[in-house]
DNA sequence: AAGTGTTATGTTATCACATAACATAAGTAA
DNA sequence: TTACTTATGTTATGTGATAACATAACACTT
């Protein structure tokens, strides 16, 4: 799989998306989806200006305020996902069901993965009941190196 | 225990940074011991312009480099903590022992406890382990509501 | 089809967070 | 003292995000 040439997958998701976003009677307008094609298709995180940039392809007149109002749309649809510790956004692998999101983030080769472990969920959870804690969202988030690049090369 | 007037732990925790320092060769410099004031005396996390704005009363002259240097050195050592999710940063509770941080965010008062659950920090090891992830730093913040928050008021 | 409220987009400016790059000063050790 | 390292001063700029207000597209009622 060659980075930006994963259009099986994107087409699968992108359709998925458009179902989603119909039976909710959200707008997946063509920004929207333009916006969530961009990440879709990198197999990395994108920070809101690399989306501009690869956006104007696409649409010129684009500035800020628009990848932002995108990016909103698409997070509240739970379509894609925002890491924190990067500041920068991910095309979402399954959005048919909301999940606490997990990430891996490697710091050789700068791919992010989901986790979505349920033990870890379960065990969050408990933690928060204990404590009284209500949770409205929980950012799990990793950096290290992932299976591959600590395979090869150096520590 | 009212905001800003915890004079009582900010000097322990003070004098366990200086001693803390003192024994690994670091230099706790009167602007870097002043930032961890600040941020010890705060009850919320900081942003590093916050910051900056109380450190001039102390420092006039000091500018932004001056706070994410001191910012940069106390993360080091272990004193203080980066919230992702805010850009801000907390002054560390127990900066003895080093801890995977785990904190708590309350939507409502703003108030950021940290979790340090033994659970989830197992339990996230061993899913790290089961992928083969090597974790550098990982990142656990709740944002939600607090149960003093959630006994009060409104929903 | 015309009118009306709502949702989406265009546009400008600005705020908020963070660091690069280079100069000076203060500590440290020979 | 000299030479070296570490810390700080200073200017400018890079990067991420949003406020505020205007216009356009849509969707629903009559």
């Amino acid at each position: 799989m060659k980075p930006g040439s994963c259009h099986t997958e994107c087409q699968q998701v992108l359709h998925l998306a458009e179902r989603l976003c119909e039976g909710r009677g959200a707008r997946l307008t063509p920004q929207r989806r333009q916006v969530l094609e961009i990440l879709c298709a990198s197999p990395k995180p994108l920070g809101a200006y690399d989306i501009l940039d690869l956006l104007k392809q696409g649409v010129p007149a684009a500035k800020p305020p628009t990848v932002y109002r995108a990016l909103e749309f698409l997070l509240q649809q739970g379509l894609v996902h925002r890491i924190e510790s990067l500041n920068a956004y991910v095309g979402c692998i399954h959005p048919d069901h909301p999940h606490a999101s997990q990430f891996l983030i490697c710091r050789d080769c700068g791919e992010v993965r989901e986790l979505e472990s349920r033990s870890v969920e379960r065990t969050l959870g408990s933690a928060l009941r204990a404590c009284g804690f209500k949770a409205d969202s929980r950012v799990v988030e990793v950096t290290g190196r992932c299976l591959r690049c600590s395979e090869q090369g150096t520590p």
